[in-house]
RNA sequence: CGGGGCGUGGUGUCAACGGCUAGCACGAGUGGUUUGGGACCAUUUAGACAGGGUUCGAAUCCCUGCGCCCCGACCA
């Protein structure tokens, strides 16, 4: 893309409303646009991540067998009152509406009643199971306080996957794969080396302990404690003796650290499919009942927490899994030349932003630096004359001048 | 929800004693000079969150509402 043809631009100055870093570096480079106070649009550069955060998330839970859907944010009062979950009493960041004709109406903030709901049309028999379903959706919360940019929003893009399993055996197994997933899918975003699966309360769910997956940071909200040697962590909320004993971790080899909570995951045993009235027959044709897991990953809660961690004092850099364009593109005065690279790049399927733009240099270096894309090409006539154009990591100092020839066939790869 | 801070052009502002035409910078427009770290000159553009009150006079003081941020609580 053409940065002259680019709607946003970056700023000099940080937006005042602001104290968050995740937010302010992303408003700066024009990646989101805060709407109100946890809620936040995507602008071109930014909606890039996300679609990239999703495609590595849906890969992987395909991957395990997940078939996507896209489920609805209105929900019907009733299946909740089904499962307990409606009353402001029990579930207090519910928001409401109302039909016309004065139908409340719930926007949703989690799925397991819906799923449940419309995979009943379908599942009767144990030859159904087991399957995995999933969607990424914008969730709704009605939290109390919003905070810390994109960390913890009102409205907010999450992919959340449901399994139905015969036997908790079968469940066990499924759950496993998905963990398994999960750390795929943070190793990939350049997260895995600082994510933790993490002993967690089970909540409403469930008496057994859910995993939370969390990674490293000091923005972070949960105190987890870290044991380096078996890389899982315990949540401060369940460490109790008890609970160390149960799960065979020793209060000495622990380590305190922050924490942000980018996934969990929950055994959910048959606490919404009984709620629901849905069961399924098995060999012998008895009625059993269904387990269930649900699975969570914030997608837009990982993009904040990617642009916190992976960031100096000049700006965002993206790991190039996720990064909005592969290449950084700078013309300076050699628009020509540039010109047809950006089309011999573009040609060899690069995803490149090109700054055509006619302003200084150092404004195009500043916004480069701000906007972190992995790769900064720079063609000018210092450049040329040095033989060719020259290529930096955003994340390295040192830059090299390589032929142009050269040039695609290394960045293709 | 408890506590605290705050609201000045598109952005920023620890700019302005209750008093002169609301200042400065960035951005944006125009013309020109530039082209390896947000460059320069000239010129133009654009502002008091909303409503009420006090006052001869309010950006400044008071009230109400709305909004934003932070701490805490909460967080399926």
């Amino acid at each position: 893309m053409k940065q002259s043809r680019l709607f946003t631009k970056t700023s000099k100055t940080v937006p005042a409303d602001e104290v968050s870093k995740n937010a302010q570096l992303l408003i700066q480079a024009g990646f989101i646009h805060k709407e109100m106070a946890g809620v936040y649009a995507y602008m071109p550069l930014g909606l890039r991540v996300i679609e990239n955060i999703k495609r590595i998330v849906r890969e992987e839970m395909n991957g395990v067998g997940g078939q996507e859907v896209l489920m609805t944010t209105l929900q019907p009062k009733d299946i909740w009152e089904k499962t307990d979950r409606w009353s402001d009493a029990k579930v207090d960041n519910w928001f409401k509406t109302k039909l016309v004709n004065g139908t409340e109406l719930g926007v949703g903030l989690t799925h397991e009643e819906p799923i449940v709901d419309a995979v009943s049309n379908y599942v009767s028999s144990y030859k159904d199971m087991p399957f995995a379903v999933y969607q990424i959706q914008n969730k709704f919360r009605n939290e109390l306080r919003a905070k810390s940019g994109l960390l913890r929003g009102r409205e907010f893009l999450m992919k959340d996957m449901y399994t139905f399993c015969r036997d908790q055996k079968q469940h066990e197994e499924e759950y496993e794969k998905i963990v398994a997933a999960y750390f795929k899918v943070y190793t990939r975003l350049g997260l895995g080396d600082i994510t933790y699966r993490t002993y967690a309360d089970g909540g409403i769910f469930t008496p057994r302990f859910s995993d939370e997956f969390q990674t490293l940071s000091e923005v972070g909200e949960d105190n987890i404690y870290v044991d380096e040697d078996k890389k899982i962590a315990i949540n401060e909320e369940i460490l109790t003796d008890e609970n160390l004993a149960k799960l065979g971790l020793e209060r000495k080899k622990l380590v305190q650290k922050k924490g942000v909570e980018v996934g969990n995951t929950f055994h959910l045993e048959s606490k919404y499919t009984d709620a629901l009235d849905l069961y399924y027959n098995d060999e012998k044709g008895e009625k059993k009942s269904i387990i269930m897991g649900c699975y969570g990953i914030g997608v837009s809660r990982l993009m904040g927490v990617i642009a916190e961690l992976f960031a100096d004092e000049k700006g965002l850099m993206w790991p190039a899994s996720i990064a909005p364009f592969a290449v950084h593109l700078v013309s300076l005065g050699q628009d020509e030349q540039a010109e047809k690279i950006y089309a011999d790049l573009s040609a060899a399927g690069v995803e490149v932003l090109f700054d055509d733009r006619d302003v200084s240099a150092g404004e195009k270096f500043a916004g480069s630096d701000l906007i972190g894309i992995p790769y900064r090409v720079v063609i000018s006539k210092k450049s040329l004359e040095a033989g060719g154009v020259e290529l930096k990591k955003r994340s390295e100092q040192a830059n090299e001048i390589i032929a142009i020839k050269d040039l695609i066939s290394l960045l293709k790869k």
